[in-house]
DNA sequence: TCGAATTTGTTCAATTGATCACAATAATTA
DNA sequence: TAATTATTGTGATCAATTGAACAAATTCGA
């Protein structure tokens, strides 16, 4: 199987290829999607090659041609629905986000422990964790967002498992616990904040400019 | 320079030290961090011995120590004064959101072109872009969050460098052209929970269990 | 049509990063 | 106290990933 560096990679590609193409291109040269993406040409030529996408020799790669190839690699030809646990701040604001829909992927249902939140209309239904197994057993559902507080994550991440959830996206500061045939992928924003600005000092001082 | 990986491990550590202790712990052994992380017992040991954490040979380490030395590591005697771009979902949940300050990260003003928004009350100032030199210069800020729309993000981006910005957390998904006095991390919701997807599809095909 | 210029595709080398393995050391037990 | 067990700390090995380099191919221009 591949690196997932090689798939987040490509996701990168993904991104400025769809801009490039509306901007106007229809090929390009690994050069100047190294410029686009801060990866090297010599990389993403490789990576291309994994892909199977042809170029031209003096020509360039078709950037349909990568999509095309880059979807295939992801499976997208079938919608995929998922669900979310959680409706705090960030569960909110996940379900406010157009840019799943535009990459075919449904968040079909919610579930929060709070009676009151339930009783509130948003965009999709929000239902009690008592549903969640009907749901994920009924539409098939394999992946949940995880966007619930620190202190009942690790609780409500085994309800999803036992409900039959084999992905999960952790929003939750928490080194979840999972059996190792269920893949767990954690965005930490306070993480990922630190981490700029620990770099950003670093750079400061030993960078080029200072 | 360090790694960016090794940077990212310590964080992960962290949170599960800072829960082992909260459960009762004084010490670890590598081998127990390790059921915690999800790293190899080796790889924190040399991760230890790189922050000069020394441990007792049949003792384990003393949890408080290597707590001590990651904060270190990242510079937490001051506190870190961060600004916001872009006061949408993503926005709103980030200033909301309480663990920022409870690592020392203070978000000490927002921007948003939306003068409605700019009007309504929050936790914390909202101002025009005009104001954003004043801010960055008079508070001697480094690093920004950028959570405004993908069509306005390379402009916004560009202005807050104008400003004196040198390190962005970028949630827009759009792959920023920046100097290379400056840092940017990406955090892109849609990719990861692409990824997510994929690779769970890709354990029902290989996993052991299946 | 021929030559020059340019870009791909792939092999090779090198670096980096992680694991393995084990010596050193400390604790525990008999 | 001596033997045994458990854990750290690190040198050596192994694997993976990246970058460099160059041959092959295509286009363009003269």
């Amino acid at each position: 199987m591949y690196s997932t560096d090689f798939t987040k990679r490509l996701l990168t590609y993904r991104l400025s290829l769809t801009h490039l193409k509306k901007v106007g291109l229809n090929d390009v040269y690994s050069h100047l999607l190294a410029g686009e993406t801060s990866h090297s040409a010599s990389l993403i030529r490789k990576d291309l090659s994994r892909l199977q996408v042809k170029g031209k020799r003096r020509g360039g790669y078709d950037i349909d041609t990568i999509l095309q190839a880059i979807n295939a690699y992801f499976g997208n030809k079938e919608r995929d629905r998922i669900i979310l646990a959680g409706m705090g701040n960030i569960g909110k604001a996940i379900i406010q986000n157009k840019d799943f829909e535009k990459h075919n992927i449904q968040i079909i249902a919610s579930f929060d422990l709070n009676p009151a939140i339930q009783r509130k209309k948003f965009s999709i239904p929000v239902f009690p964790m008592e549903k969640c197994r009907e749901i994920v057993v009924n539409y098939k559902i394999d992946v949940a967002i995880l966007a619930v507080p620190a202190f009942s994550a690790q609780s409500v991440c085994d309800q999803l498992i036992q409900c039959g959830i084999r992905g999960i996206l952790n929003f939750a500061p928490v080194n979840l616990k999972v059996p190792d045939n269920v893949y767990v992928s954690n965005v930490r924003l306070v993480d990922e904040l630190q981490q700029v600005i620990y770099h950003t000092k670093q750079k400061r001082k030993h960078g080029e400019y200072s």
